[in-house]
DNA sequence: ATCCTTCCCTAACAAGTGTTTGGTAGGTTA
DNA sequence: TAACCTACCAAACACTTGTTAGGGAAGGAT
């Protein structure tokens, strides 16, 4: 039996500050392996070279792979809804808060990158299974934050009445978050002049007025 | 060895109108499969189940599993391109350009939904892989057919010089091609109606006109 | 009645999968 | 020096994977 366990395996809700260093490493690299192959397709083997160790020596860090995948979404949506959290409740009108959401939402990516590419292929399937309950709350959560500000925008007539904003919401969500899978940290634009070059096209169109 | 092999397995370039009835139907569900929990976690076994047979038999009307795939993403560029080639050839402005590939996009989303689906999960690591070499050749297509539409736009002054196309170009298909992931056949919104309302926002905002 | 074709099943294969177990080099602490 | 902890390796485990080989039932053609 592991009846001494030193502590490293299972997620650590509390942040410890002087433990976990090499446990986020082989996070980082997971999560890119991940992202470029998929969830499934990726196998533990391959993590494990990527990181340069053997498969096997995996498991003294992790319980499973499912829970490097895990790990590697909660961690990412509890910073993504930091973020927003502190958005919508600093008070904004509706285009000001859309503009601070998509923006914030472009600087995850940003930070996030392979946790974005992997939430946007696996979650999915993922949703439904209990261990990933929180997914769900995310996407309900996430689609009140969005649904409720474009109606607000709409009922203060900022926003434009005739679009069906059930459509709208998801055709701004998916833009923004569709990102992440073209966008490389430390490419021609930061992820601020992404925010407002989208913002400007989805706010004013592409068309020139006449 | 398999002397006189009846003519089910390879795939049939030139359409036979009398034979494979029971391939289509089969493809359908390996489709549907796919889509639902992507290529790599799909098993041949799961195919089999869902069409009511055992996985074996699979084995009779294809060649491997990979070739289904490769059949299923082949047929649906194979028709997309019809659609694109008609709409590049009738010498439309580029905003009637833009408003036609739109169009027959979201056309095709209706009518190869787990095509689309599949093509927008695999088709990033499945280029480089020789036998989806046209993969790639259709990325090029598509970015030509696209850039170039926006591109002779901005120089006719029909659509707005102050963005970058590049970016532009990434959104429009991305949103457009995203759509696969939540429509569904006989909802709410025809092809017809989601591409004006798609169209309407990205060519106008949604902001309100001072 | 015989043959052939179509379409499927049964049963197995080899390779690859996530995971476990026991061991061990090297540093830290007692 | 002895005991201990950390982080890994080596080797195997049980299972799933895509795929194949051989056979057989049904039905139309001869």
């Amino acid at each position: 039996m592991t009846e001494n366990d030193p502590v490293p395996n299972s997620k650590q809700t509390t942040e410890n500050p002087a433990a976990p260093e090499r446990r986020r490493e082989l996070l980082a690299t997971a999560a890119e392996v991940f992202a470029a192959h998929g969830y499934n397709a990726t196998t533990v083997r391959r993590i494990a070279d990527e990181a340069g160790l053997l498969a096997g020596s995996l498991y003294y860090h992790f319980d499973s792979k499912e829970s490097m995948l895990d790990e590697i979404l909660s961690t990412f949506l509890d910073e993504l809804w930091a973020g927003y959290d502190t958005v919508l409740a600093s008070g904004l009108g509706p285009r000001e808060t859309l503009e601070a959401l998509v923006t914030e939402s472009f600087r995850e990516i940003d930070r996030h990158r392979p946790a974005v590419a992997i939430y946007q292929r696996e979650s999915r399937h993922l949703v439904g299974r209990p261990r990933f309950a929180y997914l769900a709350d995310s996407q309900r959560r996430f689609e009140k934050a969005w649904l409720g500000t474009l109606r607000r925008g709409v009922a203060e007539r900022v926003f434009r009445a005739d679009l069906d904003t059930r459509l709208t919401y998801r055709f701004v969500r998916d833009t923004v978050w569709v990102a992440a899978s073209w966008y490389r940290p430390g490419g021609a634009h930061t992820p601020e002049e992404i925010a407002r070059q989208y913002l400007s096209m989805v706010l004013d169109g592409i068309a020139v007025r006449d």
